[in-house]
DNA sequence: CCCGTGACGCCAC
DNA sequence: AGTGGCGCCACGG
């Protein structure tokens, strides 16, 4: 194959990533981006995530930003979705924060 | 082809 | 701890 230069590519490299996240744990999207072999790139992850095809079977809720919170604004109705399927898998919010010294994915 | 926007991250104040 | 600005890359208009 000369040269697999396809977006596509990074984006599945990407969703590949994000399936690896064991249950109960999260990820930061520069930690993913790194992980994906782009660098620090982490907005691409963002976009990556926003770009991927309903029907696909990733847990993009497991992945959170540096700061240990949801990236998503709170008047989007993901943002609690994204909480309560966090909480379900016994991850806990202080706040509106995640303590990724205790969460993170250790990779 | 130029410009604005974005599910980010880091640094300065 | 909160705010603002810059960088970086991909995509739609």
């Amino acid at each position: 194959m000369a040269g697999g230069t396809g977006s596509s590519e990074k984006y599945f490299r990407i969703w590949e990533t994000i399936m690896k996240i064991p249950h109960g744990k999260v990820a930061t999207y520069g930690q993913i981006a790194r992980l994906a072999g782009l660098g620090n790139h982490a907005r691409m992850v963002g976009y990556a995530l926003h770009a991927s095809p309903p029907g696909i079977n990733i847990p993009w809720h497991r992945v959170i930003n540096s700061q240990g919170k949801i990236s998503l604004s709170k008047e989007d109705g993901r943002y609690d979705l994204q909480r309560s399927l966090l909480e379900d898998e016994g991850v806990e919010f202080i706040r509106e924060r995640i303590n990724l010294k205790k969460y993170r994915w250790d990779k």
